[in-house]
DNA sequence: CGCCATCCGTTACAGTTTTCACAATCGCTC
DNA sequence: GAGCGATTGTGAAAACTGTAACGGATGGCG
């Protein structure tokens, strides 16, 4: 039986594994439902079927081995490997996504970083040294990556989103103010800020 | 009547509008929802229906007007007045944030930021002059924020939060890895690149 | 001026997601 | 080792969300 997994559970388990995580940090062994429920603002019945999709990972009576459940997390998100990141677009941006230190200890390592601008070429931000836009295909082609974060203006996201899917990457976070296409096989995740704010003021006007 | 309109609803409002607006600047005059809907990756019934819970825009075997649609779009999530903000946190983030040209042009101004760290205490980022946590109190009793932005590290956060809301704030774009609670009169919108990164990985390892 | 192609607004329907509620199980205590 | 309080996993119900389909306008064209 193959079952589908909704996307809105998949969503959800990043969540799940952040609050494990903490809980294990601070010596947790067991949590239940209810307990992690409350930490995340989600009802506990919500978090058991979620789980139950994947397994059966509780005791009744006791709730959650903590260590367990978030290696089993970490299992099933694939986040038990490393996987490898390039970066398009390097302006103020750009350079505060290469540099910022939240993604390598998760497991995801930027290999490169690109632009298409020939006065960044060959400065070095971060660990990189940023590499003109022209050598992204072949970059592609010899060191497969598997997610692209893009960074570029609004105008050129289409186009290089179109670029990073033709050279095999199979995901793209999104950080232009636009909506990029693309194939069903691929998924993708805007960033935006701006959205965010915006769709909060409709609840302070009220 | 009142109609309860589903938060998914408001939450897909800004990228319309922000489609029409490139539409407008394109010197479109005119938008049908099947081209909307393509442009955005949506059914097109799904945007007659969101629409329908504020009114009549169209016109059949037009289309909308793009000017008025978006005039009235703006006008429904309070995009038509400007927002007080505020920024909390000015490490690394909290300063891209600020120095951030994206917020002011629609409509989000940066009054001012706050950092724990004394050594922060009076530079200069953005055009703003950064303060002392101590004082955001009595700031927020003088000037009254709409947004806050809180930008701190994850075991701060919820402190930080609180402070705000009980300072009157009530809207929180929250950029630390954490799940601040509020009371239900505030809205929260999490933005952590992260864990968009850790749910694509789970279709990735497919 | 009447016809035609277009496309909105809406209602009814289908599908998805969340919540509920309870039997089953667990570990502890006596 | 029986009894008890706690808590899971799950099927069924409820709530919510998205899609389809169609009547009714609308504007353009001959």
């Amino acid at each position: 039986m193959v079952l589908e997994i909704p996307e809105v559970v998949i969503n959800r388990l990043p969540t799940y594994a952040r609050a494990l995580a903490t809980l294990a940090e601070n010596g947790e062994a067991v949590v239940s439902s209810q307990a992690l429920g409350e930490a995340l603002d989600v009802t506990p019945a919500q978090i058991r079927k979620d789980l139950s999709y994947f397994g059966r990972f509780g005791k009744q009576g006791r709730g959650y081995n903590v260590q367990s459940l978030l290696a089993r997390l970490r299992e099933i998100l694939g986040l038990d490997r490393q996987w490898h990141v390039c970066v398009v677009g390097v302006g103020r941006l750009g350079q505060a996504i290469v540099e910022y230190g939240g993604f390598e200890p998760q497991g995801f390592k930027i290999l490169a970083a690109f632009d298409s601008n020939p006065e960044l070429e060959g400065r070095s931000i971060g660990n990189l040294s940023v590499q003109n836009l022209d050598e992204l295909g072949a970059f592609l082609a010899e060191r497969p990556v598997d997610i692209g974060i893009v960074a570029v203006p609004a105008e050129n996201t289409q186009e290089i989103v179109d670029r990073l899917v033709s050279g095999g990457v199979r995901a793209v976070l999104n950080y232009a103010p636009t909506t990029p296409h693309v194939p069903a096989e691929v998924s993708i995740r805007n960033i935006d800020p701006v959205l965010a704010m915006q769709s909060m003021t409709y609840y302070l006007k009220l």
